[in-house]
DNA sequence: CAATAATGACACATGAATGTCGCAAAATAA
DNA sequence: TTATTTTGCGACATTCATGTGTCATTATTG
């Protein structure tokens, strides 16, 4: 594949995730002007619409590793661990939308069981043998209510409430609904970057 | 409006309720085979989808009003209240998946400001005031945040999860996010109904 | 039972989104 | 500059949801 046609793809899935993120029964044309793109030629990127969902999911999944990466999950408590990826996430900002949508083009539940043993859901099974993670919440709840809360983060920021009350929240929220013993205090959003 | 009319346009609200909750973008046909009614008879009762959608949107409200009054918001302290009131949502079931998604066609944010002044928003603040409810926690976040525990609690029971145990982990979570003091202890499901 | 209302089964028109093609213009690479 | 690639434009066929209307049949009501 040419640099030129790489970059065009590129553009057009940038434009995909951005517009879907808003209203997942998006348009190819709307997709595609987002993008400065025709439509024709984002039919010759991606054959049908399919092709382009599966697309945007990869890259997401490239996006959400990445962050999960710069969490360090495996250092700290799990709680802290938690706090670090909740607060990646958060600044990926549109991608969120994606994950959350009825339709979801993206569906992260298909990517935490993989080649690394060491996702979100390791992290709580290991916050809950410390007994840093409440043990009476089943790990399915906590996985679920950390991505729903997410969602409530995301949400704000689309009302408008600063990224950074909004980081703080999420943090203090987080930490308290998933707390075990004392950690339920202070929430200052984690051990920093 | 006679009663067998008024009798099918009931059956076809309930079957537009079911239907969408799990797919908002059902169609017309979807839904009036969910009603065991013909096309041409939901048209005969509902000019056009908008159409639909209100008399969706209007039921949905009757019916979370019900839950609000059920839960009687003003008794007891207001973490109780918000309790018992995310119960009662809950018991609600599949009405839940409308709230959520993404083109939303049923929208509680244009109900609670309005007749009587005792809703979530009105509960919540209550409780900030006497130090029930965490004040550290922007009244937004919490109300947006009721409703997304809500949503994890409704994506669980989809998933499987036993009624029971939903509702004591949306109850424990609950309490433990949004309490101030010493409140997230011991979380039996509120004073029962 | 008889009159009225409601329904189901079609047929039809319309608009929107999708996917495909061919050709000319423009950008890129050598 | 020249050759190749990529793109834009417009036309077209197709599919699907929607909305409208008709007419025979069924159910409801009085």
């Amino acid at each position: 594949m040419s640099p030129a046609a790489r970059r065009t793809r590129k553009l057009i899935v940038d434009a995909g995730i951005a517009v879907l993120a808003e209203r997942t029964s998006a348009t190819l044309a709307e997709i595609a002007d987002a993008a400065d793109v025709s439509r024709s030629t984002l039919h010759r990127h991606f054959t049908d619409r399919n092709d382009l969902l599966a697309a945007i999911d990869a890259e997401c999944r490239v996006r959400f590793d990445r962050a999960a990466s710069a969490a360090r999950l495996g250092e700290g408590g799990a709680l802290d661990a938690m706090d670090r990826l909740a607060q990646e996430y958060l600044g990926m900002g549109l991608v969120l939308g994606l994950v959350f949508a009825d339709n979801a083009p993206v569906d992260p539940d298909g990517w935490d069981r993989g080649d690394e043993g060491d996702g979100l859901t390791a992290t709580i099974a290991s916050g809950q043998r410390d007994g840093d993670v409440d043990p009476e919440l089943s790990a399915e709840w906590v996985e679920t209510t950390f991505w729903t809360l997410l969602f409530s983060a995301w949400l704000s920021l689309q009302g408008g409430t600063s990224r950074r009350d909004v980081a703080f929240q999420l943090s203090r929220t987080l930490r308290k609904a998933f707390g075990h013993s004392a950690s339920g205090g202070e929430a200052g959003p984690g051990a920093g970057k």
